[in-house]
DNA sequence: AAGTTGGTGTGAATAATATCACATAATTTT
DNA sequence: AAAATTATGTGATATTATTCACACCAACTT
């Protein structure tokens, strides 16, 4: 089954799923239903399993999926362990409140490095974390073999900072600024807008709204 | 020329567009051709073109799109005043990393109320505006007329707010929690979950790349 | 002023994605 | 133990989104 046939809608919702499950497993239920898990997220059925069938067959007939079997399958396929490292470019409003975010490590991701330019912020502890300045960033990524960086530094610093990371190894960025980031195309990069989104609901709010 | 009819694909793009354009005006760049633009945005100029087609006719044979006039037409189309305001829900790290995030004033967006349920933090002031009771929320909403909201509270206060800002006739939501929210499908729901990202780029970093 | 060039705008073709329809296989019912 | 039920897994089909191919026109060129 050649993996890069998977569509791209399909991976983007890999995680929904998985997210879904993480709560399934909280409440205690140990199976679901194409259907039930569907209706959680405003999907259909046929969508779910056909989003699994890819990767293959973790259904029993008749009965549905095993929650937490489904869940650690989603997790291998996903690559989410509970230790993906990932470094922090950034450490003003915005990345530490990332750093405060315990959304992540219920996910198995961990901040383990912050970097920041400002000479102020260097050596001051963030939610548990010395942080570092940018110059000693390529040493330590190496170090600590961390492959993901999420940047939330000022618009004018992008460049330089996207750089460093590139030479460090790094093969994903989750990008929190602005910018479009200018990168080889064997490095993934994944951006987070919030004022494009807003753009979004603006529209939608002034136009006739076809449900959806 | 049924509105309903443009793709979901081409609006969540119109945002990309306009974003972009910002920064040409701000670099004194009078016009733009779609080739051009398609670069910055890692898009194909028929893309462009084809989705600007929707709305109407803005470029000149041979010689492009004015980028002010383009601008200001995407700004009416997306509904994008001076002057839209929105309420905040949640002054935790995130919240507050939120109101203090330039990109929101440079595009038009103005957060003009705060509402948390800690009665620590009612009555404070957050980068100029005071925190008010979630329970004042649907009088000062109504007041001030306002439309959209941001949730970025815990996860077990989210069912209780969302009631509260749909009640108070907000029909647009961006939401920052990893739940679903559950509305009406006249009020339109935007999420950003940092954590889904990260997942994607964790699958994208284990499988062989297929450029994209 | 006729010809050439270089861009837009758009119907038609293709590709990607979602849905349908049903074969299949467990489980329960009779 | 045969029949009925119910949910998965999947090829075929429909829908949606992107790309192609080119008509068209405004600005340059000669």
């Amino acid at each position: 089954m050649p993996i890069s046939k998977i569509p791209d809608a399909t991976i983007k919702r890999l995680s929904l799923y998985n997210k879904q499950l993480r709560r399934l497993v909280d409440e205690n239920i140990d199976i679901v239903r194409s259907k039930e898990l569907a209706d959680l997220l405003s999907l259909t059925s046929t969508q779910v399993r056909k989003d699994l069938s890819y990767f293959g067959k973790f259904g029993r007939r008749k009965k549905g999926y095993d929650v937490k079997l489904l869940l650690s399958s989603l997790c291998k396929i996903l690559g989410v362990a509970s230790d993906n490292r990932i470094a922090l470019f950034g450490a003003g409003n915005l990345g530490r409140a990332l750093l405060g975010y315990k959304g992540f490590s219920e996910r198995g991701f961990c901040i383990e490095a912050i970097f920041d330019a400002d000479p102020e912020k260097i050596g001051k502890n963030f939610f548990g974390k010395i942080c570092m300045p940018v110059s000693d960033a390529e040493k330590i990524l190496g170090e600590k073999d961390i492959k993901i960086a999420i940047i939330a530094v000022p618009d004018d610093a992008v460049d330089s900072v996207v750089d460093i990371v590139v030479r460090s190894g790094v093969k994903s960025i989750l990008n929190f600024t602005p910018r479009r980031l200018q990168v080889n195309n064997d490095v993934m990069v994944r951006s987070v807008d919030f004022t494009d989104k807003l753009e979004q609901l603006s529209y939608f709010s002034r136009h006739p709204m076809d449900n959806k």
